[in-house]
DNA sequence: CGGTACATTGACTGTCATCAAGCTACGTGG
DNA sequence: CCACGTAGCTTGATGACAGTCAATGTACCG
């Protein structure tokens, strides 16, 4: 069900249906825990995420820390020689990524307007989203990071799931994007809990009862632009 | 003496010297506290910083806060229509930037590869350097992260001034970038000061008295990239 | 000379990090 | 199937730290 799915970088060529562009990109199936690097070698590469869950790690200091999450639908760059302190793209769920290779991506983007176009426009979105993150953690409480962070995550998710979704990670991971201790985020979640605005039904599944009133706590709205570079 | 000091998109184009390019653009000179978006317009828009310093302010909710800086020679683009919740830029201190509107830039872009991957080079690491940040200001402690601001700010001017620079930023705004109170960031400061990491000889200038030590209190070091992009 | 914006300093309170101890879930191997 | 180990989660107690409120101080501008 996967192959054919296409993503969003794919779907940009189906008009012109470039040959070199098919020939460039491969479907990956990314265990949970591998680092995209290690399948796209030392080089720079491009990726787009159809399925799975993927996150960022600032590999400078120890131990690296997770700094930013991607979705499904989001383009994922790393550009060696823009980002030589480092960071790293590891699968947080198993996860299926069209991968392209620099060189290969590079030709492409010279022929093809509306590929070099998607690619700016996904890094300008993943900036702003980037800075709206700042805020988010700019904030003194707790619990209105706690918030934010549900809430969008929430936002990646259909609403017809009755609202439940998977955290797909541990509380230790949430504060480290958060900039909180991981019993911080264990307090917070069930004080949420307590509040009335989520349900646990699981230890990383959370039911919204209140998405509005946890947009309230969390005192910002959320948007999600489609695209996602590190 | 700034009319012909060359801006990193402008000089890109010195082999070829494309006509459209030098019409597109156009030399500002930009008051304190004025709004980049304001002489653009409501248009799209993208700007080389020649001198001065900027801030990118994130205008929802309210009061808005200043979410990044940027210095001489980054680029700061404005897609209106990839960040519709909008970010302001607006000028710190009296600035001079060279100015493209989006449709002059999207011609240039088509017809010169220089330029593109120059925009999209300073995207990528603009959003490295935004990630950065988070690490900093996720970190508990308030001192570790005004340190980590000194650092950064100091890593933008020349070495020669002996080390002495101006902050350009009141103690409220660098509490908005770090996610402090204001009086947190004087009192840090001032006991950044008692410690013999640096010096005050003035309310907003700063002289760094131990580079190294600084940098230790503020637990990473920092890399500056060329690119900056709101 | 007064006004405004910014900065400093102090006192106090609330919150969060830290340390510590159990607890739950899950996978492995006996 | 159960014992066991590990990783993750919860909960509690405590202290340090930063936010808040408040008052004063200082530069800069007209």
């Amino acid at each position: 069900m996967f192959e054919n799915m296409p993503c969003d970088l794919c779907a940009s060529f189906q008009p012109e249906n470039g040959d070199e562009w098919r020939d460039a990109a491969r479907r990956y199936a990314v265990r949970r825990g591998q680092a995209i690097g290690d399948i796209a070698g030392t080089d720079s590469w491009c990726a787009s995420l159809a399925t799975g869950i993927l996150r960022i790690d600032a590999s400078q200091g120890a131990p690296p820390r997770t700094v930013g999450l991607i979705f499904p639908g989001q383009i994922v760059a790393h550009p060696s020689d823009a980002d030589p302190c480092g960071t790293a793209v590891v699968a947080v769920t198993r996860s299926d990524i069209c991968l392209h290779a620099r060189d290969d991506l590079r030709q492409v983007t010279e022929r093809h307007p509306g590929v070099r176009r998607l690619l700016l426009r996904s890094a300008f979105q993943t900036l702003a989203e980037t800075r709206r993150w700042m805020l988010v953690i700019s904030r003194p409480r707790a619990r209105e990071r706690v918030a934010a962070f549900l809430v969008s995550v929430a936002g990646r998710f259909p609403t017809s799931d009755h609202d439940t979704f998977d955290l797909a990670l541990s509380r230790g991971r949430i504060g480290e994007l958060l900039g909180l201790s991981l019993e911080t985020v264990s307090r917070q979640i069930h004080a949420l809990a307590k509040a009335g605005l989520i349900a646990l039904p699981g230890r990383r599944h959370v039911k919204l009862l209140n998405r509005s009133g946890l947009g309230a706590v969390a005192g910002m709205t959320f948007r999600h632009p489609s695209g996602a570079v590190a």
